[in-house]
DNA sequence: TCTGGGGTCCTCACCCTC
DNA sequence: TCTGGAGGGTGAGGACCC
C-alpha cells in the first residue's frame, strides 16, 4: 500500500446537468434532467434539485418526468460536455503527466509521478488549487478524492460529493470502509450486491470477515481475490495515462420493436455501415464482428464471427452482419440492434486475401445464397404483411423527442414514388438555436408546428421566452457558446 | 408508458492441437 | 495407436461502469 495518500479522483458533479445549468441561466436551481426524450429514453444525469425528487441515473425517463413533473428535461450535448472536458482534463495533465480518464467528467491523477504533492498536506493543497481552477475556466464545482490507491481515492470523492474534498489519511482506510455499504466498491453491481446479500454480508466489514476463500467459492477466482482485496483497503492498480480501445460499436434502440425482417436486414446494414465509419475515425480495423439483438421481451444475445485478419471494409462488415442476422430468430419483435468490432488492430491495411478466405470460408459468394437475393425477396422470414400487426401502432413521434432514436415508420410501407414533402423541422428540447432578431437561445419546448425559444446565454441574467412557427426561417440550429470567456452583450436576454 | 449507448472484463463451453 | 490433459482460440452471455 502507498504511504502518501498522492492519487486524486476527480469527479464533475453532475456533470452534464451543471453544464445544462451554466449554459441556461433560467436554469440554475431547478431541477435539470439529462437523457433520451423518446418513449423508451433513460436518464443520464440528473441536478441535484431533481435527485430530491427520487431522479436519478438509469432511470427511465418516463419515470423521471412522474417523479419530478416540472423537471426541465433536456437531450445531451455531447459536443459541449467534451469542450468543457478537455478544459478540465487540460488542468489535470498540469498536475502530472499520468492523467488516467474514466469518461467525460471523470480521471484518476497520479501527483507524486507529477512531483505536484508527496505528502497529505501538498496533495490537500493541490486538491484545493484544482478546484479553484475548474470552477474558474469552467464556472462548474468537482469532488476531490485523494487517497493511497485509486479505489480508496474514488471512495473519497464520493464521499466528499458535492463540490467537496476528502482525504483518507493513510492507516484509516479499514475503519473507514468497515461500514459502508458493499455496492460502494467498484465491481459489486446489483447482480453481485445481492449475492453477496444472500449470504448475509452488506457492508465492507462483512466482507472482509467472510475471508478469501469464502468469496471466492461465492463469486469466482478472480473477482473474490480483488474483493476481497478491496475490502482491507488494497489496491495496488496503477494510473494508466493511455489505453488502447479494443471494440467499437454501434447501437440504436427503436421506439417501436421492428417486426419487419427486411427492415431489420436494413438497419443492421445501416449500423455496419455506421460501425466502420467510427472504427475507421478512431484509426482502426477489427478482427471479429458482432451482431447483438435485444428482443421484445428484453432478452439480449450476442452473434459474433472472426475473420482471417482486421478489416475497416465496409462491405465485409456488413456481409458479416448479414450473415450474423441470418442465424437470428426475430419472430415477436426487436427492439435494439447493433454491430461491434472487436480484435481490434492499429492498422487499416486491407488483407483482401484473408477477407477472401474468411467469406469463402463462411459461403459467401461460394453458392449459398448471396444478401442480394434475401434483399430482392421481400417476405423474408415474417410471413409477409402479418408482421404488421405489432404492438398497436403509435405513431412513435412523441412530440419534440425526435433525436432521441430512430424513429420507427409504419412497417412494410415502403415509400411510394411520389416526390417527398418537406420534412417539418424538428427542435430537440436543449438544443442551441439562434435567431436573426433575438439572437443566441435554446429550445425549451416544440410540439403543433411550434418552437418555443428562451433566448439567454451563458453568463446573461435569465431570458425571455418566445414562440414561433417551427419553419419560421429567421431561427436556425446553432453550435453551443462557451461556458466561460464569452462576455454577454448588452441588450441580451 | 420500464429498462440508452458505448465500453471492459470475466466465465464457461466447446473444439482443436500438441 | 490410443488416451488424457493442458492450453489456445472462438463464441456466447453476464455483470459492471459512466
Amino acid at each position: 500500500m502507498r504511504a502518501a495518500p498522492t492519487i486524486l479522483h476527480l469527479d464533475m458533479d453532475a456533470f452534464y446537468a451543471s453544464v445544462e445549468q451554466a449554459s441556461k441561466p433560467s436554469l440554475r436551481g431547478k431541477a435539470v434532467i439529462v437523457g433520451g426524450l423518446g418513449p423508451r429514453g433513460v436518464v443520464a444525469t440528473a441536478s441535484y434539485e431533481a435527485r430530491r425528487f427520487g431522479v436519478h441515473s438509469a432511470m427511465p425517463m418516463a419515470q423521471a418526468r412522474r417523479l419530478c413533473p416540472n423537471g426541465a428535461c433536456l437531450i445531451p450535448r455531447f459536443s459541449l460536455y467534451r469542450a468543457v472536458s478537455d478544459v478540465v482534463m487540460a488542468l489535470l495533465r498540469e498536475l502530472s503527466p499520468l492523467v488516467e480518464p474514466l469518461s467525460l467528467d471523470e480521471a484518476f491523477v497520479d501527483l507524486e509521478a507529477g512531483g505536484t504533492a508527496f505528502d497529505a498536506e501538498s496533495a490537500l493543497e493541490t486538491g484545493q488549487r484544482l478546484r479553484a481552477g475548474i470552477l474558474a475556466a469552467t464556472g462548474l464545482s468537482a469532488s476531490v478524492g485523494l487517497a493511497g490507491s485509486k479505489m480508496l481515492a474514488k471512495v473519497a470523492s464520493e464521499e466528499a460529493k458535492p463540490d467537496g474534498l476528502l482525504l483518507i489519511e493513510p492507516g484509516t482506510e479499514r475503519a473507514l470502509l468497515a461500514p459502508m455499504s458493499v455496492r460502494t466498491l467498484p465491481g459489486v453491481g446489483p447482480a453481485t450486491g445481492e449475492h453477496l446479500r444472500r449470504a448475509g454480508i452488506t457492508t465492507v466489514g462483512e466482507l472482509a470477515e467472510a475471508g478469501e476463500d469464502e468469496l471466492v467459492r461465492m463469486v469466482g477466482r478472480s473477482h473474490g481475490v480483488g474483493l476481497y482485496r478491496m475490502s482491507l483497503g488494497l489496491d495496488d492498480r496503477p494510473v494508466v495515462a493511455e489505453r488502447d480501445a479494443k471494440s467499437v460499436s454501434v447501437e440504436d434502440t427503436f421506439d417501436v420493436d421492428l417486426h419487419d425482417r427486411v427492415r431489420i436486414r436494413n438497419e443492421v446494414q445501416r449500423l455496419a455501415d455506421r460501425c466502420v465509419h467510427r472504427l475507421r475515425d478512431s484509426g482502426h480495423s477489427g478482427r471479429t464482428i458482432v451482431l447483438k439483438v435485444r428482443r421484445y421481451d428484453f432478452s439480449t444475445l450476442t452473434r459474433s464471427e472472426t475473420l482471417r485478419g482486421p478489416t475497416d471494409d465496409p462491405a465485409v462488415v456488413r456481409e458479416a452482419a448479414a450473415r450474423l442476422l441470418e442465424a437470428v430468430d426475430t419472430t415477436g419483435g426487436v427492439r435494439l440492434l447493433g454491430v461491434g468490432v472487436t480484435g481490434l488492430a492499429d492498422y487499416t491495411q486491407e488483407d483482401l486475401f484473408a477477407q477472401s478466405m474468411a467469406a469463402e470460408a463462411a459461403g459467401v459468394g461460394g453458392g449459398a445464397e448471396p444478401d442480394a437475393a434475401a434483399e430482392a425477396g421481400a417476405t423474408g422470414g415474417s410471413g409477409g404483411p402479418g408482421g404488421l400487426g405489432g404492438p398497436g401502432g403509435p405513431d412513435g413521434s412523441g412530440g419534440p423527442g425526435g433525436p432521441g432514436g430512430p424513429a420507427e415508420a409504419p412497417e412494410g410501407a415502403e415509400p411510394p414514388g411520389a416526390p417527398e414533402p418537406a420534412p417539418e423541422r424538428r427542435w430537440a428540447a436543449g438544443s442551441d438555436v439562434r435567431h436573426a432578431v433575438y439572437g443566441p437561445g435554446w429550445v425549451q419546448g416544440s410540439g403543433v408546428g411550434r418552437v418555443t425559444v428562451r433566448f439567454e446565454r451563458p453568463g446573461s441574467p435569465p431570458g425571455r421566452v418566445r414562440t414561433f412557427r417551427v419553419d419560421d426561417p429567421e431561427l436556425e440550429p446553432s453550435d453551443p457558446l462557451p461556458l466561460v470567456g464569452e462576455p454577454a452583450p448588452e441588450g441580451t436576454a
